[in-house]
DNA sequence: TCGACGATCATCT
DNA sequence: GATGATCGTCGAG
């Protein structure tokens, strides 16, 4: 029996654009884990980051690298890259940019922060958060919170984001005039590309991490 | 409310 | 052997 979608999962086309144009596209669209029991755990997507590739020294593809760990970086757009850092977190991007074979490559999207709009006790309770006072940023507001929200680790690295277990889908995009842009988090060996604006967020969103845009 | 720091380990040097 | 696309706690203000 084929796996029913209640929200419209992106196309693979979606994502076959400068990474950018990805990252910005992608504030106000959801990401969605079906479990497969008809009860699913959605986000609305509020702050993203644009990973360039191999010209991007903050990027994990800086200067075309292809380790075991990255190899899900160079899979067609559209595909999850999930790693694993500091001892104890996820993160979750969607690789984005020209197709394989372009001189560009390793681009992705790193998904950092999403305000729940269905499942929410339950991605609670995947923080470990349940009795506590929770509140804003706490439930997914920062690439690791995200995933341990959503139940994402190394197993969904790889997979399509098309429509399958969990998948990105459409939503309501939001207007340039609601984007912040600024510096990424967290990259600072990475030279001259500490400053590139390649952080975005809807304004004033309190799911947002920080530091605030 | 904010800044500093320790946790913890896969990956790369 | 070092380090990181982070997070939660703790202590100071």
């Amino acid at each position: 029996m084929p796996v029913s979608h209640l929200y419209t999962p992106l196309p693979g086309s979606f994502y076959r654009r400068p990474v950018p144009e990805v990252a910005r596209d992608l504030l106000g669209r959801y990401l969605v884990r079906e479990n497969g029991d008809g009860s699913r755990l959605a986000l609305r997507l509020v702050e993203t980051e644009a990973y360039l590739g191999a010209s991007d020294r903050a990027s994990h593809a800086w200067a075309g690298r292809r380790t075991d760990r990255v190899a899900s970086l160079y899979l067609p757009p559209g595909h999850a890259y999930v790693y694993f850092i500091y001892g104890m977190h996820y993160c979750l991007n969607a690789v984005a940019g020209p197709e394989p074979g372009d001189e560009a490559q390793g681009g992705a999207v790193l998904i950092r922060a999403g305000e729940a709009v269905e499942g929410r006790d339950r991605m609670v309770s995947n923080r470990g958060w349940e009795g506590k006072r929770v509140r804003p940023g706490d439930v997914a507001g920062g690439p690791g919170k995200l995933c341990k929200a959503m139940g994402i680790d190394r197993a969904f690295d790889g997979v399509p984001l098309f429509g399958g277990e969990l998948y990105l889908a459409e939503g309501v995009p939001t207007p340039e005039s609601e984007i912040a842009a600024g510096p990424r988090v967290g990259i600072d060996y990475a030279g001259e590309a500490v400053s590139w604006p390649l952080r975005f967020a809807v304004k004033g969103n309190p799911e947002v991490s920080r530091p605030r845009l």
